[in-house]
DNA sequence: GGCATGATGCTAGTACATTAGCATCACGAT
DNA sequence: ATCGTGATGCTAATGTACTAGCATCATGCC
């Protein structure tokens, strides 16, 4: 079974997909966590079930801790935030980083202290700089 | 009827959501045109069903052109845009913004050009100054 | 008019995601 | 030892996303 590019989760069904969500913005989680993050919660026992699913089609594996499974995401999470990132500026934002980028500035969660726009601009700067050397 | 909240397609399926990307990435699209971009097409019979049936669950809404319909988001693209960036930096990237710059920056389909770089590290100045101001 | 073309609306099925419930097993406390 | 707790694996049933096909209707051409 080759390894397929499961770094996107346009495939996926509604449940599965917010399922994975969680799964990535925890890295590593519990069937009870995931539970617990879900809108209109199910039943535990459903959650195991798309659990075993998702495992069984190679989306997610897991390990054991203690007495317990903790799941996590099997694809690169650089490849995967990657992936996502490009989704977004499609089809949400035409290609353009740069409404990306006002969108951010007016929605972040916690806005980005000064340390923060400090180095976006400095990350900015230097691909400007990599650009000219071209 | 009240407006719903229709912002968020974390409630659609598979192909519900697929349409809803082409949807807005278009923001006004045929049946046809929906079909050509789906991921291994269905029927445009099973496209124009699924459209039916998001207009009845009011995501969608169709305007009449010429001799056939084009169907368009109900939701206000800039709270959609809102929404979308929120969930990727949430899902993604721990809600830091400057991660997400940084995997844009890595992964823009057209590089940002010089120009586009000199405004977004200018928009990010004006955030630093409006900080600072308060 | 009559016919071809290309659109929409509908209906009935099918496939699969989603769910709950139960059997089993490991472990710690009584 | 046995009982309670909390975990996993499985199975069977339900719901709904998804699909195809056909009937209908408008339009333009012969």
């Amino acid at each position: 079974m080759p390894t397929h590019k499961h770094t996107d989760s346009t495939e996926l069904g509604r449940r599965e997909r917010q399922i994975m969500d969680v799964v990535h913005r925890h890295g590593r989680v519990t069937a009870a966590e995931i539970r617990d993050e879900l809108p209109d919660p199910p039943s535990y026992s459903a959650v195991r079930g798309m659990l075993r699913l998702l495992e069984e089609k190679g989306y997610v594996r897991h390990e054991w801790d203690g007495p317990r499974y903790v799941y996590l995401p099997t694809a690169d999470p650089e490849r995967v935030r990657k992936s996502a990132v490009r989704h977004l500026l499609r089809t949400f934002f035409s290609n353009s980083m740069e409404s990306a980028v006002a969108a951010m500035l007016g929605v972040a969660e916690q806005p980005p202290s000064d340390e923060e726009l400090r180095r976006m601009a400095k990350l900015i700067d230097e691909a400007r700089r990599g650009r000219k050397k071209k």
